[in-house]
DNA sequence: AGATAAATTGAGAATAATTCTTAAATTAGA
DNA sequence: TCTAATTTAAGAATTATTCTCAATTTATCT
């Protein structure tokens, strides 16, 4: 199984490795192609994408239901562990210095190499807690 | 808005109640009340559960493009964090000491609670980074 | 208990992200 | 250029979930 060289091949991968800046929607892929002249369609960009992720040329994780994906190596706002509010939605960036010495802690107890771009810690913000407190106070 | 008690409320109620080892999807919900004479119908197990995630009553969290639903405070397996190896899928977890250092630190450096139910760690288990090494070695 | 208004249920339609199918187009090599 | 193998893309199929609304159930009032 020989692999072709193809016009829409190269246009995705120009496309991801000028935009490594976060991980994109597949909705946003496409709507970043759209204007050129040789992107591939919507089922292509899904084929594609799937195959660079498994040949591990491209990072994919999941949010609400749904995949982003993203080059590596580019990403300056992705070199830290994201904490997401459950209950406000906020997206909270740790420190890098703070995400390697978790990473490290777990590489060392369990040889597990954590993925920056694949993980967000869930959870309950500052302001979300206080507020929950405040309500079980007036009670 | 009043609340009414029925039938199905208590019954999925005390399914739930009862299952607390793990988190269970939607079809394994289902299937297990299917016995019950009481059992609610599969439109209403999906609004009771996310009125009861929105009260706060029962946790939620993603895998595999699903929702897994689990009572608090039963489940000895769950006062941990997991580690879910990309590579192979294998699921491990952490000690309950190593989740709360880390869990600790990200409370005294951020103020966010992080959930151990609703959170898993991605990336790559020691088995696979050594067949990967293997791989590039073979080159 | 009977009547009534509000809340709940459940069958199925609607939605949304993704995968699958397949005929037509493209690629690489002889 | 011819040909076989590969790739594309339009749309059908799939899957988890939410939405809709008529019928049922619940709580309350008399």
């Amino acid at each position: 199984m020989a692999v072709y060289k193809t016009r829409q091949k190269d246009c995705l991968l120009g496309y991801l490795s000028a935009h490594t800046e976060r991980p994109l929607s597949i909705d946003e892929i496409c709507e970043g192609l759209s204007s050129l002249p040789e992107a591939p369609g919507r089922s292509t960009v899904y084929r594609l994408v799937n195959k660079l992720v498994e040949d591990g040329d491209v990072l994919r994780f999941e949010q609400d239901k749904k995949f982003f994906y993203q080059m590596p190596g580019g990403a300056e706002c992705h070199h830290h562990l994201h904490l997401k509010c459950t209950g406000c939605g906020k997206l909270l960036h740790m420190t890098h210095d703070q995400s390697e010495r978790i990473i490290e802690a777990i590489y060392g107890s369990d040889g597990f190499s954590v993925s920056e771009t694949e993980t967000t810690l869930f959870g309950t913000c500052e302001d979300c807690r206080n507020q929950k407190e405040k309500i079980k106070e007036e009670r």
